[in-house]
DNA sequence: GACGATACGGAACGCGCGCCCCGGTTGGCA
DNA sequence: TGCCAACCGGGGCGCGCGTTCCGTATCGTC
C-alpha cells in the first residue's frame, strides 16, 4: 500500500472515530470525509461501505470489552454486572456503542455470545433471574444505552436494570 | 365538510392506525395513502403533515391511558406500576407507542407530566427509589418499549424494570 | 527525470420519501 | 338539472445521503 494511502486511511478512521462517537451511525459520510480532509471517494477506496467503516471503528472497542469479561470469574453475578457496567460506561460517553448492536450483525452476535455465557453462569449460580434470555439482555441493554443520550441519568438507569436482574430468591 | 371528504378522512385514519401500529412511524406516507385507496394529496388535505396524522392516531390511546391513571389512588406504587404495565401491554402489540414519545413533543410532554405525578407520589410514600426523575422514567420506558419489538420477552423486560424501580428501603 | 501504476477529489447518479400543485371530477344546494 | 365550490388523484419537486465514476494528481521505481 502506498504511503499516503495509509496516511489517508488513518485520517478517515480518526475522523470516523470522533464523529461516530459523538453523533452515532447517522452522521453523513460526507461529513466524515470532510473532517478527514478527504473526498468521499477516498473513503470508499478504503472501506467498501459505510457499515464497514463503522464496524472497523467499533469492533476494536467491543472486542476489548468482551476480552476483559473473564475477570471476576469467581463470582458469576459480579462478572455479568461488571460487564454490563462497562458497556454502560462506554455508552454514556460514546454514542456508537448502542448503534453497534443495530448496525453490525457481527458485533451483535459477538455481544450476544459473550452475554449469553456470562448470563448462563450467573443463572446457574441462582443469583440472576432464570427467565431472562441472552436476547432479552442484548435488546434491553440496547434500549438502555440509547436512553442514556436523551437526558436520562446513566448511573440511575444502570442501577435499575442491575437490580431488576437480581434473582428474587436472593435479594 | 363534504360527505366523501369525511369518508376519506376516516379511511386514511383507519389505514394509518393499522400501518403505524405494525410498522411504526417509519411507514412511507404513500403506503398509508395506498392502503386507504387514496392519493397522497388527499392525505395532506386532511392532515397538514405526517406527524399530525401520527399524532391524531396515537393521541386518543395515550390520553385514554393517562386518564385511567388515577385508579389505585390509594397505593401510589401500585398506581405507577399499573400505568407502566398498561404502557408496556400496549407497546407489546402496537409499535407506534414507543414512536409517540419520539415523534410528538405534545404526547411526550403529556406522558412526562402524568408519569411525573405518579412517580412523585410513589417516591413520597418511599416505595420507589428517590433518585429517579420523570425524564429518566420517560426515556427508560421508551427504550424498553422499543426493545419489545426486537425479539425480547415483553413481560420479562417489564418485570425487570418494575423490580429495579422499587425502593431499596422496602424490598 | 520520466513513466506507469496507484490513489485522490468531487461532481454526479439513484433512490426514497415528505410534501405540493393542478387538471379533472364529484357532491350538494338552488 | 345545472352550477360552483370543494375535493380528489397522482405526477412531480426538493432534499439528503450512500455510492460510483473518471479526469487529474501523486507516489515510487527504473
Amino acid at each position: 500500500m502506498r504511503a499516503d494511502a495509509a496516511r489517508n486511511r488513518e485520517k478517515v478512521l480518526e475522523a470516523a472515530r470522533e464523529l461516530f462517537a459523538t453523533q452515532g451511525f447517522d452522521v453523513p459520510l460526507d461529513e466524515i470525509a470532510g473532517k478527514a480532509g478527504v473526498g468521499p471517494g477516498t473513503v470508499y477506496r478504503h472501506f467498501p461501505t459505510k457499515q464497514a467503516l463503522f464496524q472497523a471503528v467499533t469492533e476494536t472497542r467491543v472486542s476489548a470489552m468482551i476480552a476483559s469479561a473473564d475477570e471476576h470469574a469467581d463470582d458469576p453475578r459480579q462478572a455479568l454486572f461488571a460487564f454490563l457496567t462497562k458497556m454502560a460506561d462506554e455508552a454514556a460517553v460514546k454514542r456508537d456503542m448502542s448503534d453497534a448492536i443495530t448496525v453490525s450483525p457481527d458485533l451483535r452476535k459477538s455481544l450476544h455470545k459473550a452475554l449469553g455465557g456470562l448470563l448462563h453462569r450467573a443463572q446457574e449460580a441462582g443469583t440472576v433471574r432464570a427467565d431472562v434470555t441472552a436476547t432479552d439482555l442484548v435488546v434491553l441493554m440496547k434500549g438502555m444505552l440509547q436512553s442514556m443520550h436523551e437526558g436520562a441519568n446513566p448511573a440511575v438507569l444502570l442501577e435499575i436494570v442491575l437490580k431488576g436482574l437480581q434473582s428474587s430468591r436472593k435479594p
